[in-house]
DNA sequence: GTAATAGTGTCTATAAGACAGTATCCG
DNA sequence: CGGATACTGTCTTATAGACACTATTAC
């Protein structure tokens, strides 16, 4: 009741067994974009509880470890991820029946990085692999594990919602890349069509957004020039996604 | 090393025993708008470790308490706040050397609120009271306890952010208000004055963001329509705030 | 009167949406 | 040839910044 109240209930955690147990994990949700289509990495569960479901990797925080720390190694450990990657702290997810077994308070992270060819189905788990998330949302697949296909639908919105105001999705993309390959990130991240033209100017007219080589790649058909990320990360003005109508 | 070493550590984890004492608390950022400056709530410490310094309200996630729950609560608790308040999940910060007593890992979460009157220096601490923010980044007063400065930067940014694309400012009013007060409160957050004609444009042709009454409030010189807050929450397009300079 | 504020109207620069049109390559 | 793609250019509309102006009130 007195002034210190506060002290006392601090001075109750500092005894290991004043305190429920708690265990803290990162869980991610890694996104990558193959065959034009927004793709999820997940884990296939070998043991209870979830046994056979699909998860989002992910694992224990070590005694003495950055929750960053623990995130960068958990990618590195499930995708072999060699190159840059974007990684940024999500939400903090911690119901106190989330996972049955005992409490747990999951710091989910998002994690963008370039199409990656194999899925490293070796260290921790029965069998992984890239998801279109589109297929997930249909209920085409049955749900995943824990309170997981929240924490995805989650990263999912903070990706597309970045993606107006930030560089962000040239993560996506292997260096050099054309405009229209940077378009088609947009689109398969949005889930939409964009117009080809103002895409290009719009990115063009954003300086340091991208930068050229000089060189030209043969596509399709015909020519286009490639380009580097350039040192912008934020975009002033934004490049929204088109509204579901006014 | 088998497919469910995965697995293994999270069996660990269900021994209570075999895993490392972690705490998990809330840290609150409550932010209010008190005579034209932004301003945090904050509690002076009354016992180590950092004793006497200034900290952000918080404490202990229960036993079976949900995150949010706990944030609600010790937000009731530390502001008796009736009315409605603007309640979200800031970030998680879990450096292992944040606390010295022990492992704790603090989800933040922030507040906005409007002008409450009486910090409610009885429960917990030894001292509350409301400290504009602008104060604090000067470096004239001492920095806070662990790493709440950088919690609270974190959650006066996010605010900042959100003026621009939601309707949050309005949660920094009591209703009725005039498009001068809401004005008044873009100007405190953001530290920047903005061009009043303009932003009434702004604000009156967004369809749902304020709602006139048809009264009118004497204010210091001539009288001005009072408004409440409309159902729209998302402003499109955003009301950007002013760039230092292009 | 002056100073400050609420509110209206207008001009301009910017940027986005829409779309026409050229050049190139594949089949 | 048709069809697809890279790329350029233009027209229209919406919006934001800047600013002129009136009305009202406190002093």
């Amino acid at each position: 009741m007195s002034a210190d109240a506060d002290e006392q209930s601090f001075l109750a955690d500092y005894d290991p067994r004043a305190f429920p147990p708690v265990a803290v994990t990162v869980d991610l949700a890694v996104l990558t974009v193959r065959d034009g289509q927004l793709c999820a990495l997940l884990i296939r569960r070998g043991a209870h509880p979830y046994r056979g479901r699909w998860a989002l990797p992910g694992g224990f925080v070590g005694a003495r470890e950055d929750l960053d720390a623990a995130a960068r190694r958990e990618l590195a450990e499930e995708t072999g991820l060699d190159g840059h990657a974007h990684l940024e702290q999500l939400a903090s997810y911690g119901a106190p029946d989330r996972d049955p077994r005992m409490r747990v308070v999951s710091v989910a992270y998002l994690a963008l990085a370039a199409n990656l060819p194999r899925p490293v189905a070796s260290t921790d788990a029965a069998d992984a692999r890239y998801w279109p998330v589109a297929d997930l949302r249909d209920g085409e697949h049955p749900a995943l594990a824990f309170d997981h296909d929240r924490i995805l639908a989650d990263g999912v919105e903070r990706a597309r919602a970045k993606l107006e105001y930030t560089s962000l999705a040239t993560t996506f993309l292997e260096e050099p890349f054309t405009i229209a390959e940077l378009r088609r990130v947009y689109e398969a991240v949005w889930g939409v069509e964009l117009h080809p033209a103002n895409f290009r100017r719009k990115v063009l007219s954003t300086p340091g957004l991208v930068v050229p080589t000089g060189e030209e790649r043969a596509t399709g058909r015909g020519w286009a020039e490639l380009y580097t990320r350039g040192a912008t990360t934020n975009l002033h003005p934004a490049l929204l996604r088109p509204r579901p109508a006014a």
